[in-house]
DNA sequence: AAGTGGTCTAGACCACCTC
DNA sequence: AGGTGGTCTAGACCACTTA
């Protein structure tokens, strides 16, 4: 009974550290500034190297900090809203800014699971588009469009490569008249083609947006985008973006 | 020269590991059987301990894995499929098993962010309701709903408390008429209280989706839902959901 | 009590960037 | 060349679960 608890359920030491960097980046630091070295930061504040990291590990999970190997970790701006549309694709791309980049475009087998959502044999190659979104100068997003030749007929004729073909195959699909979309965002790690793209280490958390394009008949054409998890939030619905900015929601308070 | 890159560009173990143990699950595992501890696996493989981890830590991201302390770690089954809803929410709860639990509802001051989305003053206080989100008997989210006061004015009577005037609130609010929402996905860790509900440890990643509920006047309240990352998968769109299982789809063919 | 995953340490070396 | 973050090691101890 008389049993005190001084400190209730100690928390991990890295769980603390965060906090506590984390009130400092919110008081002391301005978006853009490059923080002290992780040896300096770990000494001062008298733990290992890799505990140190646990924390600013988190802090980047959460998009309050950068950090780039060779360079240094700096104090991250919020993370950017981007426009997951509901209305139908901009196919074309370029949109106020919003675009969608086609790289290129090749002929290849689908993944067995893409495949059986677009209902084609597994064993049968597709069109797959490579594009890239850039928001404010910033890759965003890398994605690639699987589109069964079924869905776009007219294009044996043509014999473009790279980014041509690739708008060609967009275009085609465009003229389909899609019909709605189905779609689900799950949490991934960056591919290492997708990381090089979005200019992150292999295995870079990633918001996977997977969308299903439908027409009357069925399903069209299935793309995966792969978002930067640290630098993007995406945004749905009705109006225009939300203005929430990232954790700094408290501990819920007791009633 | 007569150099030979025997490994282009050697990647690093604890991703190549990752590799491995992906492939080994695939076809040496069925869903929900235990893998050795990690002492063991680590000394088949010849690596350090915390690189094993850092490999199964990366499986657990994408849903592969399952770790539970004092017991051992899993193959997860599939993510789930949950549907974030398009149409106006289900206030009432409790619809095909898909249902939002009222916990609990407090008066408090609302975090700063949420404030200034509902257009209030940071220092009044709202109602705060907790509920909780069961898929397959199994908790998926924890939800914070803020309500200002001014959009339930009728409730200054209620003198219940905990699940009972957590449903009263939401039904006021449900009266209001809810005219659209705006949504936000962002990658989050889990606070502490919420990871207690989602049986995770404090810092476990959550998909974070914030939704601001619209009348013809504004916003009528704003909801910070926090879906575990690990097992869920947010859906949204016209029809059903996706059938699309994790990350097996292979590095981009070259062209 | 035994076994599991979670935290932490104090080093070492490597890959990358900038000067 | 020197500094940064990224990887890796071989330990130790702790918190939790199960029997």
């Amino acid at each position: 009974m008389g049993t005190t608890q001084l400190e209730s359920v100690q928390e991990p030491k890295y769980w603390h550290l965060k906090t506590v960097l984390s009130e400092a980046l919110d008081s002391d630091f301005a978006v853009g500034e490059i923080l002290p070295n992780e040896r300096d930061l770990a000494a001062r504040f008298g733990v290992a190297r890799a505990t140190l990291r646990q924390a600013l590990e988190q802090l980047e999970l959460e998009g309050r900090l950068q950090r780039r190997r060779g360079v240094g970790t700096t104090v991250a701006p919020p993370r950017v809203g981007v426009a997951v549309s509901t209305a139908p694709h901009e196919w074309a791309g370029d949109v106020g800014g919003e675009a969608w980049q086609p790289v290129d475009s090749t002929v290849a087998k689908a993944p067995a699971p893409i495949a059986a959502t677009l209902g084609t044999d597994p064993a049968e190659p597709v069109h797959v588009v490579r594009r890239i979104r850039e928001t404010q100068g910033q890759v965003v997003a890398a994605e690639l469009v699987y589109v069964p030749g079924s869905s776009v007929p007219d294009l044996s004729a043509i014999e473009a490569s790279g980014p041509v073909r690739a708008r060609a195959v967009l275009r085609e699909l465009h003229r389909l008249g899609l019909q709605g979309q189905d779609r689900s965002v799950e949490l991934g790690s960056a591919r290492a083609d997708d990381a090089k793209e979005l200019d992150r280490l292999p295995g870079a958390p990633v918001l996977v947006v997977t969308t299903r394009y439908l027409t009357a008949v069925g399903t069209a054409a299935v793309s995966v985008a792969t978002y930067r998890a640290d630098t993007c939030r995406l945004t749905f619905g009705d109006s225009g973006a939300l203005e929430i900015s990232h954790d700094d929601q408290p501990e819920r308070q007791a009633s």
